[in-house]
DNA sequence: ATGCATGAGCG
DNA sequence: GCTCATGCATA
């Protein structure tokens, strides 16, 4: 596994910090927190790839886990991303790591791919490591966000026009979700959609473009022979943004905003060209080295408790602080542990694929209002055929 | 593939 | 405290 600790990001002053906070939480007794374990080992590009070499995890026992191998290194750019520098890096080192490797986990497989090559995607110089790992409370890391594009470098155009959720529904932009959202701003909203079927990535897609677009992506990328930690990986060495393998996950599941499916979509187009035009060179990027930091342990909530936690839900999709409290006094979590999956319940909800995987039992086919987003529903090709 | 978690922003 | 973008850790 490689882990190779070369990164050009991050010095080494990872794995210093570890430890020493375990801080109980709370309660402490939740009932059912699996207690499993932080394998200490970069998860690179784990189980899409090969579980079958490793796979073998300890256990500790905190519920902090300490020290995790952690990308964040892919995140340099904390705040500054502006145009630093930085530059150099070193692809790679051994590459070929996954293609051939590969037990391919699911996708790849049944796809066929065999790849037998791999490309590398050439790299450019992008990001800084400078970010600076404040030391927050429990870790250090700073997260990855990336101002750069939220706000400024990317040209994205924010509409959320109708789209909501094809699922849920809320009709009407407004949705049934309340409060706070996006600003809303009608800006894109009028005129620009309508006509124009294939834009590329200059324009706001459609919801039908992005699904399209994600599919078609997935499947080029899997005849390519990347799995999508790679592509993820490659999206920072080219653009600096680094990715996880889940987000590329949900952007080929359209499980992300539809706002979030725009954001990304020009980037993996990009590498999508950049992967097909260059055969043959294979790389792999490095797997950033392991950060230490802490993370509270993942609380595993029992089947029965997520029943009546839904069953909340479906009442009251924002309780008050109260209620939260009582909700979960009764449910014996922790506070934070209810209020957060409401929040998760709640964003849930706003993916361009519905949870439930269900979509509105009726109308699937009568769609009222959605002037131009639109729900992808019709002919929704769900991802469930694929994946 | 997904559940729970973190953290930047925004009130 | 929420929303939103993201991701570690998991199943």
């Amino acid at each position: 596994m490689a882990t190779a600790t070369s990164n050009p990001y991050m010095p080494s002053n990872s794995i210093l910090s570890s430890n020493s906070i375990v801080h109980s939480d709370s309660g402490g007794m939740q009932q059912a927190t699996t207690y499993r374990d932080p394998s200490k080992m970069v998860q690179s590009d784990f189980m899409q790839g090969a579980i079958a070499s490793n796979g073998h995890m300890l256990s500790h026992a905190h519920q902090w886990v300490t020290a995790l191998p952690h990308t964040d290194a892919g995140s340099p750019w904390s705040t500054a991303m502006a145009g630093s520098p930085l530059g150099q890096q070193q692809q790679q080192q051994q590459q070929d790591v996954k293609p051939s490797v590969q037990v391919v986990g699911r996708d790849e497989l049944h796809t066929g791919a065999a790849p037998l090559h791999h490309h590398r995607p050439p790299h450019l110089p992008p990001h800084q490591p400078s970010h600076g790992g404040h030391p927050t409370a429990w870790g250090a890391t700073t997260t990855a966000h990336l101002p750069s594009m939220g706000s400024a470098v990317q040209p994205l155009i924010y509409s959320q026009p109708g789209f909501t959720v094809n699922g849920m529904l809320s009709q009407a932009g407004g949705q049934s979700l309340h409060p706070g959202l996006r600003d809303t701003p009608e800006l894109v909203d009028h005129g620009q959609q309508h006509h124009s079927h294939e834009h590329s990535d200059e324009d706001t897609p459609t919801s039908d473009d992005l699904e399209q677009f994600a599919k078609q992506f997935k499947q080029r990328r899997i005849k390519l022979g990347f799995t999508q930690a790679d592509v993820g990986l490659a999206l920072g060495t080219l653009y600096g943004n680094v990715f996880s393998q889940t987000t590329i996950c949900r952007f080929e599941a359209l499980q992300l905003s539809f706002k979030n499916m725009c954001k990304l979509k020009p980037l993996l187009n990009k590498w999508l060209e950049e992967a097909d035009s260059s055969t043959g060179s294979p790389t792999s990027i490095d797997k950033i080295a392991a950060q230490g930091r802490k993370r509270k342990k993942r609380t595993s909530i029992e089947v029965s408790v997520k029943g009546a936690l839904e069953s909340h839900f479906l009442k009251c999709p924002k309780p008050s602080a109260q209620e939260i409290t009582s909700l979960a006094d009764s449910l014996q979590l922790e506070k934070e542990v209810v209020r957060v999956w409401f929040c998760n319940r709640r964003q849930k909800e706003k993916r361009m694929t519905p949870p439930g995987g269900v979509q509105q039992t009726d109308d699937v086919y009568s769609q009222v209002g959605n002037v131009n987003a639109d729900t992808p529903p019709s002919h929704h090709g769900l991802q469930t055929a694929v994946q």
